[in-house]
DNA sequence: ACAACGTCTGAGCAACCATTCATATATAGT
DNA sequence: ACTATATATGAATGGTTGCTCAGACGTTGT
């Protein structure tokens, strides 16, 4: 079976049926499609490609236990890293590696105060999903 | 228990996940915690390991990109295999394996018809979740 | 000034994961 | 029976990731 990239190919199919093999591959695809039309419309609907990579970046945040757990223990209120780190029972090294993670992803934001840095959610949103993750895990 | 090293004394914290309660938490906080008593009450309101780990493994199912994009697909109607290649540009093999992972976790369902497998989303809970990941990605 | 502390970060490692390739199974058409 | 097709699957591989370790940075208290 046809393993070469499916996009080219789709996006000339209609313009090589004048094309001279029957072997060409964007012909292949074509024929092995069970549903063309049911295809076309799926892909019509499809989400752009960089939405699906910022939304698929955003769940896996999420969806990383520790981080999960994390994102879990701020729902409530703010808390430092060492906090954080006996919440979850993990190394504070660990803890500050994900929370530079969920930094990056502006899921959570810190403000200082001296040496201490306590976070909180940047987007209450997160909590609605995960906790519908875990209703979804406990049914 | 006395003092351990600290590498020693965080693995036992994680692992004793089913005796939370009232021992271990002076164990875990005597040394670091900058707040306690924030402590006690995030580590009372954690969502169980058990649960934390199959949401965690629900998300995850979801978070990667080529599985979003077969389950976006499959939320309007159902596909088959080489149908779901053709969708997302990606040979029939990556797709299979892919399936059978969202099959595990109950995510879709399949149902034959000759050697033809049409493919089918299994709760439709997914799609709200997905659809609210991509406004979030979208914002 | 000095030491203790809370946090951050880079390197290294082990585990995991998504894809490809080759192959197997089973059904359809001839 | 034989061939082509649709899907499934095991092994191998390149890439990613989460943790630990060691050390750095800035702050606090003495």
């Amino acid at each position: 079976m046809s393993v070469l990239p499916y996009t080219e190919k789709m996006r000339t199919a209609s313009q090589e049926s004048a094309v001279h093999d029957a072997n060409t591959q964007a012909d292949v695809c074509e024929v092995n499609c069970v549903h063309p039309e049911a295809v076309a419309q799926a892909r019509a609907r499809l989400p752009h490609g960089e939405d699906v990579d910022t939304a698929s970046a955003f769940l896996k945040l999420v969806a990383d236990p520790t981080r999960l757990k994390l994102l879990s223990a701020l729902s409530t209120c703010e808390l430092c890293v060492c906090d954080l780190a006996a919440v979850i029972g993990l190394s504070e090294s660990a803890v500050s590696h994900q929370l530079r993670l969920l930094r990056a992803g502006r899921v959570v934001a810190f403000r200082k105060v001296g040496r201490v840095a306590y976070y909180r959610l940047l987007d209450h949103h997160v909590t609605t999903l995960i906790d519908s993750a875990l209703d979804h895990a406990r049914e």
